[in-house]
Order: structure tokens, then C-alpha cells, then sequence
DNA sequence: TGAAATGTTGGGGCG
DNA sequence: ACGCCCCAACATTTC
């Protein structure tokens, strides 16, 4: 160990656990100084929305406290990165600075400049994978292009050597930072929020990664093995509510992947623990996606789709992403996204398919939308499930599956539990009308009726996709 | 990770 | 007891 003076530049990866960067700083320097830089122009054109910044301060705050309770403390500064980082250089005399690849195209662009900026200062930039199980580029069809159909994706990713282990947590003592370096304040300005922020208490979501750890546990002690078919109950809390953790990476997919295995082995329960697998093998498939086709988070990925006859209709929209549909699940998903920065995933498909079909509004409002409200907002998975939905993406589903949420609500909300628990207006409808509140005889309610006919949009739906080809 | 339309089958009511 | 019809239940096709 000599004289170095590292910079670990904390962005997506707010942990001490499985944190290669930090390990590798430690390798090599007596003084590690733990950096964030909030700026948000860095991030353009996907800035951190309402939810994202809620939540990001909330988890730099709890970093920040982690790092204390090893002698070391969060370095935290807004202003132009370059800025930044030019001073912080220049007032520790660091030599050497890691963080983990970013994979967002504007973000992985400005890292490229970054580095070369770097280098002309005699700065080395080290750059290591923290946040994904393999590197987008390291799975390849026989042709050598990329996948563009999950399952066979999927089946390659498992056939491969088994991905890195997750590395222990970081030793209970790290280095200090000396108090001169100075550090902003966390909770001032760049955070101002106004009071339509959602709330953490609502879901029962804690930032951070004791949050993060702690919600893992209980879904794999409780959950995992039935996940098959509890991960399609909204009214249930059946899913693992990680992918806010996930997104800022308080946790790291290698420990997620280490911790729901080994303890679970056994074939009459490796149902759930594979369809769960899966679903971290989806956040894989769509870095995939975003690294080989990184225009597709403004551009739908089948050209035939870039003609698609979308309909502007703010006041729709507006009651869409308000919840005042009139129908009860979609209501219920967009309120519960509203207040409280998530949706299950079931009824993320399903309001999203109302948006794109029954509304006749493109999938890129609906995408900006949930960039805004939710806490995992995540740009490669939030442009896969967008484009998913509207049929134009990779593996998409066709444009002729339409969801229809009464029917959705009586599969998988029967008891009416989850939209009554958003939607207080209906809840003393009977058990047999509460997905179809508009056959109540009663008009004794503010809840709104319908704003389509479910038979009708759908049909126009399908005439608008027939005269695509 | 869809739903509607259409086709098929078989049990039971009834003349 | 038989044939006919109805229709629920399930399967297949279509969008």
C-alpha cells in the first residue's frame, strides 16, 4: 500500500456489498474518497425524474451513513461533473478514480469523454462491471449479432461459464476522509421536490441498502417458491420488490442471484426460483437491448412502427396517468404508481396496454410517464417493457394481444382486494361488480365511468395495426 | 405474460 | 328407451 489517493465515483451502485470498485480501490491506496456528483444534465435526455430523486436521496443519506459507521464518509457534491471532479482532484491530489460502466448511451458517451479528460491530467480512470451479471456484449449469436428473443438469449447466458460470484462486503474499517475535503450538503437544493413526490411509506419500500437486503430476505425466505403463480397477484405482496434496490444498485444482481439459489435447490421447488431467475435474465436481456440498439429508448426498434398512427390526446392521457379511467384495475395500477412510486408488474402490462391500445397513445408517453414516477425507474427496462407492450420492440408481444383489465381484475384480483385498497370510491360496491362498477344501479359515487368502450377501441386498435403492413 | 370467435363434445332435460 | 336439442365446458383458430 503506498501514498495513493483514489476517488471511488459512486453512481448506480449505492452499496458497500459487491462493490468491485471499492475493493479495487483499496487494493492500492491508503486514502479512498467516496464521491457523488449530482448532475443531472450528465444523465440527459433521461434526467432522474420526481421518484428517481426522492428516493436518490433518501439512499445517498443512508450511504452516507454506512460509510460513517466505518470511519469514512460520503463525499457529496452537485455541479458540472468535470467541475467536479477537476476539484476534488485538485484538493486531494487523487491519481486514480474507479466506478462501475453505465450502459445508458448519453450516460456511457459522456464517460468516454470523461476518461479521455481524465487521462490528460495523468488521471486513471478504472472502469469495472458492478451492475449486471454478464456484459451486454459478451453473448452473441452464432452470426455474431445480438439476441432479439429472450428465451433463446436466455438459454445462451445459461449455457456460458457461470458469471462472477458476488465479492464480500467491504472490512468494517475503511479509510478516512480528511475534513477538509469539502461536501455539499445532501438534502438541499438539486432535491427540492414539491409534495406530489411519491412516498416510500407507502409501499413500505426503505431506500438504501439495509432496505435492499432486507426486503431479499424476507421475499426468499417467504415467497420465492410460489412465485410461479404468486408473482401474478397484485393483491398479494407475492413479488420481491427489489427492482427499486436493484435500480440504484443497493444490491447487485450477483448477490440477488447468490442469495435466491443455493438455499433453494430442490426440484419441487425450482419452479418459482427459475421464473424469478428469469425475470433477473429479462434486466439482463434489456441492457442487451439498449447496448446494441441504443436509440430505442426514443425509437421504436421495428421500423414499420416509426408510422404508427398514434393519437394526441392530452386530456386522455391526463386521466390515464390520473387514474380516472373508469376502469377499476387500471385506476388502481396508476394511483398505486402515483402515490407510491411502483406498480406490480401484472398491472404494468395491463395499464400500459390500455394506454397504447385502448387509448391509441404512444408507448413513449407512457414511458416518460413512468420515468417520472417510478423509484426503479431504469432505462433499459423500462424501454423493453414499453416497447414490449406496444409491439414494436424485441421479442414483443404482437400487437393484437390486448389486455382487458375486467377481465384481468377477475383473474387476478377476485376479491377486489387490491383495486378497493386504491380506490375508495367503489368500495362498497358487491364483490361482483367491483371490476364493473358501471353496472351498479347506484350512481352514488364520484368514481368515473368509462372513457372507451372496451369492445370498440379494441376493434380500432386492431384496424390501425392491419393497415401498418 | 390475451381475448374473442368459432368449433367440438357430452351430459341431461324432455317429448 | 330413443332422439333431439340446449348449452356448459373445453379446444382450436383468429385477431
Amino acid at each position: 500500500m503506498d501514498d495513493t489517493v483514489s476517488i471511488v465515483w459512486f453512481r448506480k451502485d449505492l452499496r458497500l456489498d459487491d462493490h468491485p470498485a471499492f475493493h479495487e480501490a483499496l487494493k492500492g491506496s491508503r486514502h479512498v474518497i467516496p464521491l457523488y456528483i449530482w448532475d443531472p444534465e450528465y444523465e440527459a435526455p433521461w434526467s432522474p425524474g420526481t421518484a428517481s430523486r426522492s428516493w436518490l436521496l433518501q439512499s445517498l443519506q443512508s450511504l452516507d451513513q454506512a460509510l460513517q459507521n466505518r470511519g469514512s464518509k460520503l463525499v457529496f457534491r452537485y455541479g458540472k461533473t468535470r467541475a467536479v471532479l477537476n476539484d476534488i482532484i485538485a484538493s486531494t491530489r487523487a491519481t486514480s478514480i474507479l466506478w462501475h460502466r453505465r450502459y445508458e448511451p448519453a450516460v456511457a458517451e459522456r464517460d468516454r469523454l470523461t476518461i479521455d479528460h481524465l487521462m490528460r491530467k495523468g488521471v486513471r480512470a478504472t472502469v469495472l462491471s458492478g451492475s449486471l451479471l454478464r456484459e451486454p456484449e459478451s453473448i452473441r449469436k452464432d452470426n455474431g449479432e445480438p439476441y432479439r428473443v429472450f428465451t433463446a438469449y436466455w438459454n445462451a447466458h445459461r449455457r456460458m461459464m457461470p458469471h462472477r460470484k458476488p465479492l464480500p462486503d467491504l472490512p468494517p474499517r475503511l479509510p478516512s476522509v480528511h475534513p477538509s475535503i469539502h461536501s455539499d450538503a445532501i438534502e438541499t437544493g438539486p432535491f427540492f421536490l414539491d409534495s406530489s413526490k411519491p412516498s416510500n411509506q407507502t409501499l413500505g419500500f426503505t431506500p438504501g441498502e439495509t432496505g435492499a437486503l432486507h426486503a431479499l430476505r424476507h421475499f426468499s425466505t417467504e415467497w420465492v417458491e410460489r412465485y410461479g403463480s404468486s408473482r401474478d397477484r397484485p393483491d398479494w405482496t407475492g413479488t420481491s420488490r427489489v427492482s427499486p434496490h436493484l435500480a440504484w444498485g443497493e444490491i447487485s444482481p450477483a448477490r440477488v442471484w447468490d442469495t435466491i439459489t443455493p438455499a433453494h435447490s430442490t426440484p419441487a421447488t425450482s419452479n418459482g426460483i427459475d421464473t424469478f431467475l428469469k425475470e433477473i435474465g429479462w434486466r439482463e436481456f434489456a441492457y442487451h437491448l439498449l447496448v446494441h440498439f441504443p436509440s430505442t429508448p426514443e425509437e421504436p426498434l421495428r421500423g414499420e412502427f416509426r408510422h404508427f398512427p398514434w393519437q394526441n390526446k392530452p386530456k386522455a392521457l391526463e386521466r390515464w396517468k390520473s387514474g380516472q379511467t373508469g376502469f377499476p384495475m387500471v385506476d388502481a395500477g396508476m394511483r398505486e404508481l402515483y402515490r407510491g412510486g411502483w406498480m406490480h408488474n401484472r398491472v404494468r402490462m395491463l395499464t400500459a396496454s390500455f394506454l397504447v391500445k385502448n387509448l391509441g397513445i404512444s408507448w413513449t408517453e407512457g414511458s416518460r410517464w413512468f420515468w417520472d414516477r417510478l423509484f426503479d425507474a431504469d432505462l433499459a427496462n423500462n424501454t423493453l417493457g414499453w416497447q414490449w407492450t406496444a409491439g414494436c420492440g424485441a421479442d414483443a408481444a404482437p400487437f393484437f394481444r390486448i389486455f382487458n383489465p375486467v377481465i384481468q381484475g377477475q383473474k387476478f384480483d377476485p376479491d377486489g382486494t387490491y383495486v378497493r385498497q386504491w380506490i375508495p370510491e367503489i368500495n362498497t360496491l358487491p364483490q361482483r361488480l367491483i371490476h364493473t362498477p358501471w353496472m351498479a344501479s347506484d350512481g352514488d359515487t364520484t368514481y368515473p365511468d368509462r372513457m372507451v368502450s372496451l369492445i370498440e377501441s379494441r376493434q380500432r386498435a386492431l384496424n390501425d395495426f392491419r393497415s401498418l403492413s
